[in-house]
DNA sequence: CTTCGTTATTCATAATTAAGAATAACGAAG
DNA sequence: CTTCGTTATTCTTAATTATGAATAACGAAG
C-alpha cells in the first residue's frame, strides 16, 4: 500500500508572450470567444464581469503586440457599434487551446507522481 | 523557409496544492530555501526585499496545510530566535524542484512547437 | 535580571489595481 | 437631422493588497 501522506495536486496556469511581454492567456482567450459569439465588446464584458475598460485595454494591448490585430472594432452603425475576430484571432485561440490541452495532460500526470 | 511570424513563447507558473487550497509556488519555494541558508526567517525576507508579515505568513500557512511542518521557530535565546527546515520541508523544496524543471521542458518544447 | 535580536501579532497607512462615472465620436437607419 | 447603442477615452473614486510601525513574548548568555 502507498504510505499515508496529503493529497497534493500539480496545478498551474500559461500563457504566450510575444517580444514584449504577455500576450495571451485564459482571460484574454475567454474575452476573444465572448466577442465572437456576442460580437461586442460592452457584451462580453458584461457577460465576464468585467469592466468594459478593462476589456477594450486588453483588446487593445493584444492587438497592439500582434503584426495585425485579433480584433476589429468600429463604432456607429446599426446597433451603435460592433466587434470581430480576425482569422489571426480564431488561429490564436486555437493555437492556445491546443497549449492548455496539453498542459492540462502535463498537470494530471504530474498529480499521480506526486501522490505516488 | 517557415513563414515570417511573431516569435511566441510559451510560458506559465505552476504550483502545488492541497485540498485547501494553495500550498507550494515559486515564493514559498524561495522563501524556504533562503530560510535553510540563514536560519532566520527575518534575515530571509529582507534578503527578498519582503515583509517579514508576508514572510510568516507564509510560512504559517504552509505549515499549516500540511500534517507536518515545514518550517520550526522558535524565539528568544542565542541569537533572538531562529528558524530551521524540516526534513519534510526538504522534500518540498526538492519535490517542486523537480516538477519545475519537467514543466520548463513542457515549455521549452512547446514553444518550438509554436513557431514552426 | 539586563541585554539582545528574533518570533509573533495587531493596526494604521501607503501603494497598487480595479471599477465607476462621465462624455465625445461614430455611422446606419428612420 | 435625430435617435440609438456602441466604441473610445479620461478622470475620479472604490476596493484590494502590501507595507511599515509598534509592541509583547521569548530564552540564552553575560
Amino acid at each position: 500500500m502507498t504510505k499515508k501522506k496529503l493529497l497534493l495536486k500539480a496545478n498551474g496556469r500559461i500563457w504566450i508572450d510575444v517580444q514584449d511581454g504577455a500576450f495571451l492567456g485564459y482571460g484574454r482567450i475567454d474575452l476573444l470567444e465572448k466577442i465572437k459569439e456576442l460580437g461586442s465588446i460592452r457584451q462580453a464584458a458584461l457577460e465576464m464581469k468585467m469592466s468594459y475598460q478593462q476589456a477594450w485595454q486588453l483588446i487593445d494591448e493584444m492587438n497592439n503586440k500582434s503584426k495585425e490585430p485579433l480584433v476589429i472594432s468600429s463604432r456607429g452603425g446599426k446597433g451603435g457599434g460592433k466587434a470581430i475576430i480576425t482569422d489571426v484571432g480564431e488561429k490564436a485561440i486555437l493555437q492556445f487551446k491546443e497549449f492548455n490541452k496539453a498542459f492540462q495532460i502535463f498537470l494530471t500526470s504530474y498529480t499521480k507522481n506526486l501522490n505516488s
